[in-house]
DNA sequence: TCTGGGGTCCTAACACGT
DNA sequence: TCTGACGTGTTAGGACCC
């Protein structure tokens, strides 16, 4: 049986922010966008303080702003994160050379091979965190991925759960769809529609009615989860499938020249992302978003990978060319697909 | 005046070659 | 020449994740 654990820095954004100002350490923190809720963007992280109030990630910051005026509104500072993530990411690999990095807070740890209690590991990591960063994390320790996920999230801030096979009936069973990995907004109202709305109740239909409902892939993913079953092994090692750059203007646009320049801009941005990074790419992709939120996406597909500025612009432009840009515009996004490395 | 930015994966439609 | 079946690549859209 595997041992797995799940590693998930709690509030870490924000907890970054009052660590290193420790004024505002108690009071209603939001991360996110550029720090200024009257403009446009969301909350990357909101302190334990500002969630009493509503505040989640994902929300908009006026939306935010509105619920809890006073809160303090800073900007994300990716340098940062990224500079105590890899603190945070050298010190689980001493605990175990079996790591998956998710993101930028959260990682699972494979210490099936280690000769110790699964728990007395755990408080070691915390220790260890804390000791290196002063942050606190909430850990799940489970015999998968699936597993471990939900069990770190179950104690928050500064939790540690464990999750056997045994408990899958009486705890993993009771909790929402929403729970799962995998179960979004989307499914979850499906589902809730099909009167669905527990994992236990999910685990109580068969799976040729998942699939039939969901399609082969997501049906038997669904039936497996909510059964606590799960072999996915850590991926240790990944290369990025695409490199991408997109932005949201400040007010819709309807001015043909302003969407070009700024198109060049972020396609310069791309171009440069690959070319420090050592990829070419072969497929180039345009998105546009207009005021209404409708979304779209036109590629070009080049004859040989490139990471040159011309040909990247060239195929933007192209793509560009095929979209009717009768409505304001929201976004604009280039991205690059079909990615290879350099020698 | 709601709804960011960086990604991955899946599906469906369609083109094309065998 | 017609009609499939199948595999593969491209394209567009959508769900989901942090």
């Amino acid at each position: 049986m595997r041992r797995i654990l799940h590693i998930d820095m709690d509030a870490f954004f924000a907890a970054i922010e009052q660590k290193r100002r420790p004024e505002l350490i108690g009071k209603p923190v939001v991360v996110g966008g550029s720090g200024d809720p009257a403009k446009r963007g969301v909350v990357s992280t909101a302190s334990y303080e500002a969630r009493r109030f509503g505040i989640h990630s994902a929300m908009p910051l006026i939306t935010a702003y509105r619920l809890c005026p006073d809160a303090v509104f800073l900007p994300v500072d990716y340098e940062e994160y990224s500079r105590v993530s890899e603190i945070i990411m050298s010190s689980l690999r001493d605990f175990s050379p079996v790591i998956e990095a998710v993101g930028i807070d959260e990682a699972f740890l494979d210490i099936s091979e280690i000769n110790k209690p699964p728990e007395e590991i755990a408080e070691e990591i915390k220790k260890r965190v804390k000791g290196a960063t002063g942050l606190t994390c909430s850990i799940g320790i489970a015999p998968n991925k699936l597993l471990a996920k939900i069990a770190s999230d179950m104690q928050k801030p500064d939790g540690l759960t464990i999750i056997t096979e045994n408990d899958i009936e009486t705890r993993i069973w009771p909790l929402a769809v929403r729970k799962l990995w995998g179960v979004g907004p989307k499914t979850e109202a499906y589902l809730k529609g099909i009167g669905i709305q527990t994992i236990g109740e999910l685990a109580s239909v068969s799976p040729d009615t998942l699939i039939g409902h969901f399609g082969e892939s997501h049906g038997s993913y669904l039936y497996k989860a909510s059964r606590g079953i799960d072999e996915s092994p850590l991926i240790t090692h990944w290369e990025p499938k695409s490199i991408s750059r997109e932005t949201t203007f400040q007010r819709d646009i309807n001015n043909f020249q302003i969407i070009a320049r700024n198109l060049i801009d972020i396609i310069r941005d791309v171009a440069d992302d690959l070319r420090q990074r050592g990829y070419k790419g072969r497929t180039v992709t345009v998105k546009i978003r207009f005021a209404d939120f409708k979304t779209y996406t036109r590629a070009k597909t080049l004859m040989k990978p490139t990471d040159s500025l011309n040909d990247i612009r060239w195929a933007a432009f192209q793509c560009l060319k095929r979209i009717e840009l009768k409505n304001k515009v929201r976004l604009i996004g280039v991205r690059v697909s079909g990615l290879e490395k350099e020698d």
